[in-house]
DNA sequence: AATAATACGTTACGATATATCATATCAAAT
DNA sequence: ATTTGATATGATATATCGTAACGTATTATT
């Protein structure tokens, strides 16, 4: 992502906080940042070393786990829970609504996509969530998939 | 899950051990029967401690994730990712195949349920996989709910 | 019995995450 | 401008989750 994107970018995050009350202070802003520039999920302990690596003072695990908390739920970032690592949504800009997050995630790469799920799907999804008595909540689908470069290599 | 009931889906899970050249051996039996007979999921320390309450000899951590990871690749049990839980798999008697199992998980109590995503979705999501560029491996869906009875309780 | 394969044990460690309490910062009200 | 309260961050400790590496035991086959 460009710096001219990436601040595009931080500018309607900032937006998105301030509606919710909250600011999107330097740190966050720096968290964010470091997951918008990555191509790949990072862990909480890899954002804490590209986050120290760049600052005068580190800042401890504890910090980097709040901010990712916090930024989750201004629905900035989502964690992926098969491998336990952070992504930053791919709508902050566009503003986009969807029901349901889904994540391709490349098993070889970790190379990850975030579409939204078709209307078709989600609901298919809602009518077998309710007939087993249960009703949908905030979800989000992660899909393990072979991207096509490492299809082609495994080939 | 009564005893007949779990004799009978025990000696099924042997005949699927079989198939694959390997054995049921007393401790993946036992552990199996563990989340059998449990109504919610369980960790693998649950399992540990399930295990060695009932154990003259105790079983080592290491032991409960082989076991766990054995059973896994047999198909015999699931891993949540999101809650880093395990559940016996609910399709061991009809020996169902099915592409992709989906994981209704109630986020207030954890009473999960299994069930087959429906052709549609499937085909769906192939497509929606396929047009980003993926392609869809061994995938489960993971949904976060709310079971009816916790639904009710939160109105 | 000898051998090989599979299963299990032991130790050590690493990775992931939360609890708790203290401190700092900012913004509004006095 | 200070006090106050809310929000944000720091520090420390600990819980939880999981694997690497290597050794011993058990089982199946010869």
């Amino acid at each position: 992502m460009n710096r001219q994107k990436l601040d595009s970018t931080i500018k309607k995050a900032e937006q998105v906080c301030e509606r919710t009350g909250s600011r999107l202070t330097d740190k966050r802003r720096d968290i964010l940042e470091i997951l918008l520039s990555s191509e790949n999920p990072l862990s909480a302990y890899d954002i804490s070393d590209a986050y120290n690596k760049k600052a005068e003072k580190p800042m401890p695990t504890m910090s980097v786990y709040r901010i990712l908390d916090f930024l989750e739920a201004e629905n900035l970032v989502h964690k992926l829970s098969s491998t336990n690592k952070y992504v930053a949504c791919s709508h902050i800009d566009c503003g986009h609504q969807y029901e349901i997050p889904q994540f391709l995630i490349c098993a070889e790469c970790e190379t990850t996509s975030e579409v939204a799920v078709s209307t078709i799907i989600y609901e298919e999804l809602n009518k077998l969530v309710s007939k087993a008595g249960y009703t949908l909540g905030n979800s989000k689908l992660e899909l393990q998939c072979l991207c096509n470069k490492c299809s082609a290599r495994t080939v």
